[in-house]
DNA sequence: GGGCTGCACTTTATCGACAAAGAACACAAA
DNA sequence: TTTGTGTTCTTTGTCGATAAAGTGCAGCCC
């Protein structure tokens, strides 16, 4: 099996959501972009989709014939991407299961308890193993390092250094920098959020992510921008599998995300440096803690 | 052709060294550890050996029969693991050949070029993507992002705070860390170099590396240990291909690490920093200005 | 003329296969 | 009782093959 069409299954998906009985879908280019997909793609799914009595397709247009039912979507498992499967089973794997540190990991092993190529995991590792929870030794296996207290401080520790670069670069932002009214729209997200905190706290993660995200962006430096992305894999793991005081927690994050924010607009280094730190302070003590409890 | 036999054969050209007539060479487990491979490799390379009629192999004993002469060694070039070859070819191309930001990198051709399969130059891609220099968009091509000023200076912002935080580590070490060993080491390697630097100004390099890894190490933290990982393949390919007043650099950049060396020997914290400071932007100058001339 | 379609072609993602390298274990020697 | 050897088995590194996905060009339609 070479190729996997997770791409043509995801993008059918959503394209059926864009049928409009009576309707014409647009021209495959504009396909192409609503989708984000090739055109051999969009016409693979046209092709699909006329084998399936949804639209009638001729040249430029492409009728609607139907409104898209259940049946119609493939299943969701089948649009993940390998390396999405292997990811998720793979952190399970380290921050659930048994991931003691000096644990070897086998390639093979784990090829086929995803059911999946060595190739497919091969790559996965060596993408994964920027992380720094795994090590590789050559013509031998990988070594598991470990979500450990240690791992986090050293993450923390450089997570502390960036975050601060970049709050700093981003009061020197010019006033009609887009990253400004995102920001804006961001801190009405997070009233809104706050105002249903009850039902909504779950909701914090993804402003989580977006709200540093921006503010690394400020620094102009790739080296930081992606040294995020270290930090939001495990973060987001490590919440999604440990929700203990999550309520709790994300409501008072919020409150100093507002806090942050607000220091931000004022462009008063001081102020968000000292919003920067209770924050990240604040962020480093929930993780050591839920670390805690955890092991 | 599957997996070249480079470490036999690199073992093989180092075991031809330890060879002494009328002795007999260690034990299996003894070879492995001098060698720094399985036993396995180490039984292939003494069969081999019986066989060049180098040694006589009966159990334990390995009686050495003859010196070996220079048709017994393996030419060097093939005890270069793949992912060196391809590196090297790799980086040649973006540093010195058309490496235009934004160019296309192809797989295949590269593979082709290099004479190798695609997964190896594949891998070496998804390795290599995290030094900064090139992207990848999914289902597609790889993008170079090209060494550029750019590329630079991003690189040495995150280079000296992590220094600075690294330098201001080592003071604080306890006085029976082997890094004060080493430390002392290596200040006699650059005062010896320096005495004769007209003829060893090429012995920077490693002195260069050999004393920045001392001090990155004792941050005791993996992130920061290993960006310097991306440091010394940029400036190690960078300088190699361009040494244009490499002379007067490595002269004036062996005083500054001299100077760094004894400020650290004070533990002084102010003194180290200062220290510190000069170097990097002296560093961070020449760099800068080596750009400018290949550009 | 500018965008759209049809078609042929290229490149990537993934697999299975296999030799090189490593690891495990029972037996032998000192 | 420790250390070394013989043997067997497992795992890694690399390749070529192939379907999925992307790209480029010639001609067509408004």
């Amino acid at each position: 099996m070479p190729k996997q069409n997770t791409v043509f299954k995801d993008a059918y998906n959503r394209c059926l959501r864009l049928l409009v009985v009576g309707e014409s879908l647009p021209s495959e280019p504009e396909l192409c972009n609503l989708l984000g997909v090739s055109r051999t793609t969009v016409r693979s799914i046209l092709s699909q989709m006329v084998e399936a009595g949804l639209i009638e397709w001729n040249k430029r247009s492409k009728a609607v014939q139907r409104s898209p039912v259940k049946a119609d979507f493939f299943p969701e498992h089948e649009t993940n991407s390998l390396s999405e499967v292997i990811e998720r089973t793979f952190m399970k794997r380290i921050l659930i299961g048994g991931g003691e540190p000096g644990m070897q990991i086998n390639e093979l092993e784990l090829a086929r308890e995803i059911g999946v190529g060595t190739t497919s995991v091969r790559e996965f590792l060596i993408r994964f193993s920027r992380f720094g929870l795994i090590e590789k030794r050559p013509n031998s296996h990988w070594v598991l390092k470990g979500f450990t207290r240690q791992f986090a401080e050293e993450l923390i520790d450089v997570r502390e250094m960036f975050e601060l670069k970049s709050a700093a670069a981003f009061v020197s932002l010019p006033a009609e920098d887009p990253a400004w009214v995102e920001l804006e729209a961001l801190r009405r997200a997070h009233v809104e959020v706050l105002a249903d905190i009850d039902s909504r706290y779950l909701e914090f993660s993804e402003l989580d992510d977006r709200l540093h995200r921006l503010i690394q962006q400020a620094s102009g430096n790739r080296f930081i921008i992606d040294f995020y992305d270290i930090i939001a894999i495990v973060f987001h793991y490590h919440y999604q599998w440990n929700k203990a005081n999550a309520r709790e927690r994300n409501g008072k994050a919020i409150l100093e995300h507002l806090d942050y924010i607000e220091a931000l607009k004022t462009r008063r280094p001081e102020a968000v440096e000292a919003a920067c730190r209770l924050h990240l302070s604040s962020a480093r003590l929930s993780l050591m803690q839920s670390l805690s409890t955890a092991a």
